[in-house]
DNA sequence: CTTGCTAATGACCGCCGGGTCAGTTATATA
DNA sequence: TATATAACTGACCCGGCGGTCATTAGCAAG
């Protein structure tokens, strides 16, 4: 108990809206909106609850800062894997499966989303941000790639929004099932994507 | 305003735990489970709070009384269509997503699944209740169609749990989308459904 | 060292909402 | 009409949490 005796908070952070915000996905993650306490967030930012009120106005811009800020690089990565594949729709098709097969996984990957469901019905703003900002970026993207697929001939004709909810369905199902409602499953990712992709493709029905 | 005068409540309802279900379930509906106050369900079902206490110990065991009572009909609705559509598993699955889209439309439908994501993080018993008791079903209902469909050849053979994530996801995920989310959409019920079947029994390639 | 400023604290307030309970009103019985 | 009892009310309590603010701790500059 001598030289450390580290002091009692360190200044001067611009880094602070990030680490709070950080602090605010875990908790709201962990316990909900609602039962997550500010005092919870300031804590695990290791700061007051005062501290937390210098950067935002209140709980909910916390809520509306954190989704607005988890966003963008979503956005960013839906857009990549449109123009992603080179030329090959159906390679490309292939590879979006099995990526988001593999992200989805990851629990921190989809606690945004997740957190974004559990307050919709309270926050209608969240809910069409988060709409307009992922989801149907997410479906249009997949949806392109299909009518590109079927003007090269590689995809027969069909209506490109329900193979993009045959694309994504599946796999935020599976998502919904583990993080959610806390299923452990046995199949791998690999085996869930391959299975995923041989069905959509070839479809049910013997020929 | 003579005769009337009716009377300040009125007694002896066996009925009551029903009617404050019901009442709960719409308001746990519209503003998630915190943000309900038991004054709202109680004047929603028109008693006071503290006859809401009468029959409920908590308000968390009316969460709980909700769910359970809501469970039955669903589970049961599955076991139905699982065991209809005589012996041709094509017919049988072609309806069962027919019927699935259908219904899905309807927000009073929807409400409790919708209910049970928000809650599930705070309450793993119940996750864990409903994940066994409808979506395990459910997905081996559909799954058990699928093996019949191979076994008579009217199917590849695939991986049936995928499968059930082909015939559900999809339609989940419009759920989520519209109910939770807020979107609307321009297809309807029957044109989703029918690109669905096509897909998903056609598959995505051209050959 | 002093001064000035900002980052941060933590004790505090007020209110909201879950839960209680003494009292009141309807009903059954006779 | 009188009595007993079950159903119900509504005022109340109290703990917890969002949000505030006077004060203090750290830092930079002269």
């Amino acid at each position: 108990m001598s030289a450390a005796l580290k002091p009692k908070f360190r200044r001067r952070a611009e880094a602070r809206p990030d680490e709070i915000l950080d602090a605010a996905l875990t908790v709201f993650t962990e316990k909900g909106f609602d039962a997550a306490r500010v005092d919870d967030i300031a804590a695990r930012a290791e700061i007051s609850k005062g501290a937390v009120y210098l950067y935002f106005d209140s709980k909910e811009a916390l809520l509306r800062g954190l989704i607005e800020r988890e966003v963008a690089p979503v956005a960013q990565r839906l857009r990549g894997l449109a123009d992603a594949g080179g030329g090959d729709p159906k390679a490309t098709l292939r590879m979006v499966i099995n990526a988001a097969t593999q992200l989805i996984n990851d629990p921190r990957i989809f606690a945004t989303p997740k957190l974004v469901l559990s307050v919709a019905p309270r926050f209608a703003k969240i809910a069409e941000f988060y709409r307009k900002r992922v989801l149907d970026e997410a479906v249009g993207a997949i949806a392109a790639l299909h009518r590109r697929g079927v003007m090269s001939g590689a995809f027969r004709d069909a209506d490109s929004d329900t193979v993009a909810r045959m694309v994504m369905g599946p796999i935020f199902m599976y998502a919904m099932r583990k993080h959610v409602l806390g299923a452990k499953d046995k199949a791998t990712p690999q085996a869930r994507a391959d299975a995923h992709i041989d069905i959509l493709f070839e479809g049910l029905v013997r020929k």
